[in-house]
DNA sequence: TTAGGGTTAG
């Protein structure tokens, strides 16, 4: 039974109950509100607030913070700092939830100054901050740049005997990961150990990920055995992770085994997942193999989205069948997915390598949307094609536009206007490009 | 009630 269905069966438990003359009270309908907000939406939980009001029963911090935790969860963040001052004012005092949810709030609006604000507040006060006051602090630093003040209250908490949790160490690595300070990471992971905990399998994704980042993939491989040694089940996540990593470097032979890996453990394919495959197919120039995934997810009852069609479009493009591209481009218009940069994109850049520059130049100029990828793509292709002034143009409204372009851009169409003799435009150029770096 | 993570193009 899904929980939707599940919470009414609960309210009509709750009904009976009055007809029986039991009377819910403030806990009962606190537990029907966190899960309304939880399992269902924030304003199926209101409606049991305001129920709740109607019958007498005055709301608590706890429906509040329900309420809160609710809409923060949804990202209606500012309807979440609402409830705060909405519940001070109706006289009700807020506890370290509150708090603790407020602060969150501030950091997921990128206003870290009065999460600190809050923070310093919550330290003077008579509340007692709990474990995750601490590591939504450290966390929200990290997540709005401020790595090295994440680890100074990170250091400063571990002096006063705060005892760091798996959560805490977790959310650190993942900060200074994603910051490149791969030493402090490291040295972090090490305290981890040292510790006594165990690192769990966010640690390992997290590390995991991080490697294939930096490109050090035979680590990011080590990872995933290693993991696989301690015992820790592997979940779609972190077999589309390495997958897609490897499928990236032209690893091809190794994508195959972790497919069977894959496939022998018995795990769901998702969308995404399949997507993955789909795009190993395509690189394999398995095309059969890939359309008939895409019968399978049909079949299993999901659908095939934006990404499914825009590799087998690119796919297409890669293996020279630019018709065949473009047929998909046009049934994938049909199926209402909107219009797709990223396929427009692959078909302008196939076009382009295939010397068919005029259409290219056409289906650029129908193109309702365009990004630096659209611009570099065909500024290349004009130059492939020695039409250095239109590459020069094009690049020069490129830059207008302020798109980041290529060095290897930039260099082909100066060195082709340079070798065609025209010199004065590729001065112009040069000095709009310098212009437009100084800018940036 | 706080942590991580996957898919496409130059």
């Amino acid at each position: 039974m899904c929980k939707a269905k599940q919470l009414t069966r609960a309210e009509i438990v709750i009904i009976d109950g009055i007809r029986l003359g039991v009377i819910p009270d403030v806990v009962t309908y606190n537990t029907l509100i966190d899960a309304y907000c939880r399992f269902d939406s924030i304003d199926a939980g209101y409606s049991v607030f305001h129920r709740m009001r109607e019958a007498g029963i005055d709301p608590d911090v706890v429906s509040y913070n329900s309420l809160m935790a609710g809409a923060a969860r949804k990202c209606l963040l500012s309807r979440a700092l609402d409830l705060f001052e909405e519940m001070l004012q109706s006289g009700i005092q807020p506890n370290i939830w509150s708090y603790n949810i407020l602060m969150q709030c501030l950091f997921k609006l990128g206003k870290p100054d009065e999460a600190n604000r809050v923070f310093q507040d919550v330290i003077i006060s008579s509340l007692d901050p709990c474990p995750a006051t601490f590591n939504i602090m450290i966390n929200g630093l990290c997540k709005n740049g401020y790595t090295s003040n994440a680890l100074m209250l990170f250091r400063n908490l571990q002096r006063r005997g705060f005892v760091p949790q798996i959560f805490t160490y977790n959310i650190l690595i993942n900060g200074l990961c994603k910051a490149g300070r791969m030493g402090a990471a490291r040295r972090i992971l090490g305290e981890l150990r040292d510790s006594g905990h165990k690192p769990n399998a966010i640690t390992y994704t997290t590390v995991m990920k991080c490697c294939f980042r930096c490109r050090y993939f035979d680590g990011g491989l080590e990872i995933l055995s290693e993991m696989r040694s301690e015992g820790y089940t592997f979940d779609g996540f972190a077999y589309s992770t390495v997958l897609a990593a490897l499928i990236k470097i032209g690893r091809i032979k190794e994508s195959d085994e972790i497919v069977e890996q894959m496939q022998a453990s018995g795990i769901e394919p998702d969308v995404v997942s399949y997507n993955t495959l789909i795009n190993l197919y395509c690189k394999q120039r398995r095309f059969d193999d890939a359309l008939k995934l895409l019968d399978e997810i049909e079949k299993s009852g999901l659908e095939c989205d934006a990404y499914t069609h825009t590799i087998i479009i690119d796919g297409l493009c890669k293996a020279g069948n630019i018709d065949g591209a473009r047929q998909h481009l046009n049934y994938m218009n049909t199926l209402g997915l909107g219009f797709n940069l990223v396929a427009f994109n692959c078909v302008l850049d196939a076009l382009g390598k295939a010397g068919r520059i005029d259409q290219a130049l056409k289906l650029f100029e129908s193109m309702e949307v365009k990004d630096a990828f659209t611009y570099n793509i065909l500024v290349h292709n004009l130059c492939k094609a020695r039409r250095f002034l239109s590459a020069s143009k094009l690049l020069m409204s490129c830059l207008k536009r302020g798109f980041k372009t290529l060095r290897s851009t930039q260099r082909a169409v100066l060195d082709g206007l340079r070798d065609s003799g025209y010199t004065n435009e590729a001065r112009k150029l040069h000095s709009k490009i310098r212009l437009a770096q100084l800018l940036r």
